[in-house]
DNA sequence: CTAGTATTTGGACACTTGCCCAAGTCGAAT
DNA sequence: ATTCGACTTGGGCAAGTGTCCAAATACTAG
């Protein structure tokens, strides 16, 4: 078989999904063209449509990988503190790494919009969000938390996305300000 | 002085920007294109670039015009309730009417997006807000609201705009079920 | 009526787009 | 050496884009 030829096919798509994933940010989604991704890559426009069907089948591939990293991530940093409390101040100031205008904010957002016309990319991302909320309300039901842990967990996602959002505007806005306010919506149910 | 003519003139300026305000949501900000904008005001495509420096100056017209409405009436309304906690609860219930996919929240996702790339929306956008935030501020105030009164009502508006995100992924997630959770954070400082 | 102004028309311009494809490269198997 | 399949190349195509503009229209003022 092929080894070599195909191993560097993987290679170079990996290229194109990791170009796309940093050009989204730049360009917004829709301004990610074939020819403008095949150079950030550093490949000729024609591969593009030989790894993918369209330019949007790669820009949800690429998409759905960085979410489904970064949701990861954060699930599993998340669910190591054993204190409800702490974990929230850990999330706000990882909160304030994402201003709303650097790129994992601005990719994130696309992607909301986007999902909202790319059936399938709405699956997948409603997929990979309803798996944080689940793994977080658990988590939450572990540390013995009373109250609705689901409406907790999809509370404590939105607030999240918001403040990323409302951050873009106005980057006065600090997000340790609002940790009192979101301690105390789960201060009163937390262990 | 030409009478009719300047009447008719803006009467046609404020069909372009209606059916700017329709078909974002419809096709996005980039989508909205000259010939079909023209087309949805029932005019010449070349009226458009008559009456606006460019496309993208409609459409920020457009979206600022609408935006600017809805935050009047929302805070109109918010600030006429007497009790802090009915107020979030008729938020709440206002907020059920935007699923995140109707064409209200495309609009304002698709402006918050637009904004992080003209600087000119993320001004306007960014004013508009702020006046909202500190007209809930002096609200909760008056109410005597105990606590941060901006970081509150930064809170509140971030919330919104959270919850709308993540219901245009998960239609199944109920405004409602959220309500005990806001209520929790401004309940502490409620008059 | 004529002159003048505001608005509208529909087409032209140069340019970019997504997608396609014949030809070419490269390493592996025979 | 030859064949094979995976991968890559660069150009071509039809369709659509924003913007501009000379001509047509509609209206007012004199």
């Amino acid at each position: 078989m092929a080894h070599l030829s195909a191993e560097r096919g993987k290679a170079t798509r990996q290229r194109l999904l990791d170009a796309a994933v940093a050009l989204v940010p730049e360009v917004g989604w829709g301004g990610v063209t074939t020819r403008l991704v095949a150079e950030r890559a550093g490949v000729a426009p024609g591969v593009v449509h030989y790894h993918f069907a369209s330019v949007t089948d790669l820009l949800v591939a690429a998409g759905l990988g960085f979410t489904s990293g970064l949701l990861d991530l954060l699930a599993t940093e998340l669910t190591a503190r054993q204190d409800v409390g702490e974990a929230v101040d850990w999330l706000l100031g990882e909160l304030s790494r994402y201003s709303g205008t650097d790129p994992a904010s601005l990719l994130v957002v696309e992607m909301f919009l986007a999902a909202t016309r790319l059936p399938e990319l709405r699956e997948g991302l409603g997929e990979q969000v309803g798996r944080f909320r689940a793994t977080v309300a658990s988590w939450l039901v572990e540390r013995g938390y009373r109250g609705d842990p689901a409406a907790a967990a999809a509370m404590l996602a939105a607030s999240m996305d918001g403040i990323m959002l409302h951050r873009a505007l106005d980057p006065g806005l600090d997000p340790a300000a609002l940790g009192g306010l979101l301690r105390a919506m789960f201060g009163k149910g937390a262990s």
